[in-house]
DNA sequence: GTAGGGTTAG
């Protein structure tokens, strides 16, 4: 009787009677290895086959994650070559067991070049410059593949510079060796140099392969140089490269950077793919050009194509959903990953979080942000921004407190949400020692946002000469967004003389800004000075900076219904002023008076609406009550800051209709609630 | 026949 057991590439044809008869424990288990063959293992202690069988056994339990099973036949076996224990030394380093891969390393009776450049390239995979260094150095023999070896190695650790240095030191130079340069320093953001390398490659005679266009197009991508792309995409195609899908996924990338989607969508239909990485290129590649619908539609025809997506298509496909804010489609991609098992993974839940906090979901967002396995920087500071837009301040403060705990090393991007949240939240205290901590922390350096929260904060809170003191010390020229942020506290708190200054700088840097406009004319308004504020108006006029009209929306069953302030160009117009009366006559009974000066005054943030009643936001909130489910949450989007009387409007409606409501506009989210906001009227 | 070096989406 013949039985076949493949191992790797090569076939076996083992006599299971001849094998039966000498081996007492034959066949224990059959792992699977990557070409999807089967291995054998062999534990009797009487007979062992070949030293070939038994090292292609040991790679195949190395590859099934089964690294314990590899150790004990290589210990069990009673003849090893070298092949062997470089076998093994390469499993034990791909397992991440380092320990043992030096034991190994230690123990072989007998190094070759290869064991050495095994240890190297592990070393340096698990970020151990250092000690791979000092094995390069002591090799006693250094093939091309060595130099090559250290040179990647270099990169994938951040090591630009020896890179370099080390490429020019090598004796003599392969292809391989310069598409690691290219694609090193294409990878470190080095494109332009990556590219101008491939031109001198080119001038020295050596052949690229399809490795090295790969790197050439992604480079191409990268600095969006639309002519070498296309000239290189002629030449693969020549070359017969056009099927690879390493070559056609960056060339679907290049296309969809150089904005031209056509291309992109020629590449793909060349053919029909099965790879996720080409597919989710396309799915990017719309994303990239602001065509989300598009990209949402790859993301179905995926499945159609039994073409399973992956964390990458995921994050692409929640990312549109995102910018489309399309909650509801989001929802199902969550289920779409629940599915495919990838409710963990760090990526996957990380576009997540990003998707619910931006479409007013706060608590979905930290019910994703708890089942991430492995969190990282991303997720932390994902969670911390979205409390900030929420103004959930406490929550943000507790997160880190928790993130330091886990050893999670904050970067500007946290402290920029931390302070945003204290901001947001009237965190005075609490700001001012997130701040000083960052002053003092020596691992990130300290930004001009970071200077701009911090004003914030100060000038909300009313401390106005301390927020002058801070812009006048502080280490750079302060920009627009941070004299904004004082202008503002000088319209809360009506200091008309340090708004004049504020605004003289803002328009020193941009003479049309039209934020800077608006707040000024405002607080000459609140102020009474009405020839100043006809003065500004006229300034604007004639330079013809236009105001941003208010506008509001609503996202409703896949489509996105906006209204202007008085609006009737809606299909439902009739019904949405009947819900409208019905409000008015229940503020009515509530006791409620608009507040004038709101209507009167041009007070609203950004914009003048001509009328109280008809904002835009009011008719959003009466569509979204007509259309939704009873007693569900309703979330309406606004481009500008909801205005002070709408404001108190949406809390009492919340309180009328007994739902909540919730708003977000260009500075948070409020959520209203029993005829209260989350803001505490602070915004 | 087995071991070490370069490539794609996010």
């Amino acid at each position: 009787m013949i039985r076949k057991f493949k191992v790797s590439q090569t076939s076996f044809h083992i006599s299971c009677t001849f094998l039966h008869k000498k081996v007492s424990h034959f066949v224990q288990h059959h792992p699977k290895n990557q070409k999807g063959n089967e291995a054998v293992v062999f534990s009797n202690k009487c007979f062992y086959p070949d030293v070939y069988t038994c090292t292609k056994t040991i790679q195949s339990y190395v590859r099934n994650n089964r690294a314990d099973d590899a150790l004990k036949l290589f210990d069990e076996m009673p003849v090893r070559d070298v092949v062997t224990w470089n076998t093994m030394i390469k499993g034990c380093l791909d397992c991440g067991n380092v320990e043992v891969a030096f034991k190994l390393f230690d123990e072989m009776p007998e190094r070759n070049v290869v064991s050495w450049t095994t240890m190297v390239s592990g070393l340096l995979m698990r970020g151990m410059m250092d000690v791979a260094e000092c094995l390069f150095m002591e090799m006693p023999m250094k093939d091309e593949a060595a130099w090559n070896s250290m040179i990647h190695g270099y990169f994938i650790n951040g090591k630009v510079e020896e890179a370099v240095r080390l490429f020019h030191k090598m004796p003599s130079r392969s292809v391989i060796s310069w598409t690691s340069m290219i694609s090193g320093l294409d990878q470190t953001g080095k494109s332009d140099e990556a590219l101008f390398l491939f031109k001198h490659m080119l001038l020295c005679g050596v052949r690229p392969t399809s490795m090295t266009f790969s790197s050439v197009i992604t480079a191409c991508a990268n600095v969006k140089n639309l002519h070498l792309g296309r000239e290189i995409h002629g030449h693969v195609v020549k070359l017969g490269y056009f099927s690879d899908t390493y070559i056609t996924a960056p060339l679907i990338t290049f296309y969809a950077h150089c904005k031209d989607i056509d291309s992109c969508c020629k590449v793909f239909n060349e053919k029909a793919h099965d790879s996720v990485v080409v597919w989710t290129s396309l799915l990017s590649g719309y994303g990239l050009n602001c065509k989300h619908e598009h990209a949402l539609e790859v993301f179905s025809d995926m499945f159609k194509a039994n073409v399973l997506p992956n964390q990458s298509s995921f994050t692409s496909a929640l990312n549109s959903c995102c910018e489309l804010e399309a909650l509801d489609r989001g929802k199902e991609i969550n289920g779409a990953a629940v599915k495919l098992g990838l409710e963990a993974d760090v990526f996957v839940g990380n576009s997540l979080i990003v998707l619910y906090t931006t479409c007013g979901n706060i608590n979905d967002g930290l019910s994703v942000f708890k089942v991430i396995a492995e969190k990282n920087i991303v997720s932390w500071n994902s969670m911390i921004v979205g409390c900030a837009q929420h103004g959930y301040g406490t929550w943000a403060l507790i997160l880190f407190n928790q993130m330091i705990r886990y050893e999670v090393s904050p970067d500007d991007i946290t402290f920029t949400g931390l302070l945003s949240a204290c901001s947001r939240s009237g965190m005075l205290n609490k700001g001012r020692h997130i701040f000083n901590f960052l002053l003092n922390y020596k691992s990130v350096k300290v930004k001009l946002e970071h200077y701009a929260c911090m004003v914030d904060i100060l000038g909300r809170n009313g401390r106005l000469n301390e927020a002058v003191e801070l812009v006048k010390n502080m280490p750079m020229e302060p920009n627009t967004s941070l004299w904004l942020a004082l202008l503002s506290a000088c319209k809360v708190h009506s200091n008309l003389k340090l708004a004049e200054t504020a605004a003289e700088a803002i328009f020193n840097i941009d003479p049309n800004c039209s934020a800077a406009y608006t707040l000024l004319s405002n607080l000459y308004a609140f102020a009474g000075r009405w020839n100043d504020v006809s003065r500004i108006r006229g300034v604007m006029k004639n330079k013809g900076i236009m105001k941003e009209p208010g506008l509001s929306w609503v996202n409703f069953k896949g489509s996105r219904h906006e209204f202007l302030s008085g609006d009737r160009s809606h299909p439902m117009t009739t019904e949405i002023y009947e819900k409208l009366e019905w409000i008015r006559e229940k503020l009515k009974g509530l006791g409620y008076v608009p507040d004038q000066m709101f209507a009167l005054h041009d007070v609203e943030d950004e914009q003048k609406e001509t009328s109280l009643l008809y904002h835009s936001e009011r008719l959003a909130i009466c569509f979204a009550l007509i259309c939704s489910v009873e007693g569900s949450t309703i979330t309406v989007m606004k481009n500008l800051r909801v205005c002070g009387d709408c404001h108190s409007v949406i809390k009492l409606i919340a309180k009328i209709v007994e739902r909540e409501i919730v708003v977000r506009d260009s500075s948070r989210f409020h959520h209203f609630k029993d005829g209260f906001c989350s803001c505490c009227d602070y915004w």
